[in-house]
DNA sequence: ATCTGATGTAGACAGAGTCTAAATCCCCGC
DNA sequence: GCGGGGATTTAGACTCTGTCTACATCAGAT
């Protein structure tokens, strides 16, 4: 089993055995990228981590950062969640839940997957299999 | 009430009084798109519809299909579909209902609303309410 | 010290969608 | 029928996200 992601340790050292646990090479730049992405929940796109790490000092280029993105996605560090067509969300949060997605902010909030209670999937069509289910529930402010 | 999209006279003369209905002024551009996506339940692209519209020597332009389409969503004429990160698809049945997408192929397929049952929705954040609620069961061709 | 595969980089490139400014259309009063 | 004006359409420039390519760099094995 991988260490939980998302913790309160990971702002720390523990990230290098993070990345080692789900089978990736912690070059510094990779640890750099973990360490904003994975320091608390949250969902950023990939620009947002690009600047974040230009903040930080720690220039890392574009190429880098998708394909380091990519790669924490396909091992399963971190969740891309689609809800606008124009970019992606990566979000720290691995475990099985939802989201809310503010249409007028632009936010992505949590949902628990137990506060969306299924009774039953579909049957999925001959020769595939389920991966995933996102549920994204579109909020307005009533504002 | 408004009329039903999608069903089997679009095709043919009662797509300016459907427009109508939905409060758009029926324009010859505006009905050759209706005429192409409601013609039929189906999912397409901004893209799709463009070559559509030039393959019926119907040429309109790609700032006129992305206002249209935008413009069919506000007024419920069809209703768009975020699968992918990069483009947008539009939906020409509007009722409750969700979506199959094959990560494989890019390929969208309805799901009845009555096939997935939820029990309860989450609490939404205070001064919000819940405009929508999308389930995408991202599958995989298992070949 | 050297070789080699993995990794990182800049910058060119591609595709989706938006914006702007100018034409065109259509309806209305006259 | 004619002129005005708001709505609509248009071409093309532009922005933004993400990918690709070709080269540089790094780290471990020998």
């Amino acid at each position: 089993m991988h260490s939980t992601p998302a913790s309160a340790q990971n702002t720390k050292d523990a990230i290098p055995a993070l990345l080692q646990d789900h089978g990736i090479s912690p070059t510094a730049q990779r640890v750099e990228i973990a360490m904003i992405l994975l320091s608390e929940r949250q969902h950023l796109s990939a620009d947002q981590v690009l600047k974040r790490l230009d903040e930080h000092g720690a220039a890392v280029s574009k190429a880098t950062v998708y394909n380091t993105l990519g790669l924490f996605v396909e091992r399963s560090l971190v969740r891309q969640v689609i809800v606008d067509s124009t970019k992606a969300f990566y979000d720290s949060n691995v475990e099985a839940h939802h989201h809310f997605y503010n249409a007028d902010d632009g936010t992505l909030t949590d949902v628990d997957a137990a506060e969306v209670p299924i009774e039953q999937l579909p049957r999925v069509p001959e020769g595939t299999f389920a991966e995933a289910v996102d549920i994204v529930i579109r909020i307005r402010n009533t504002t």
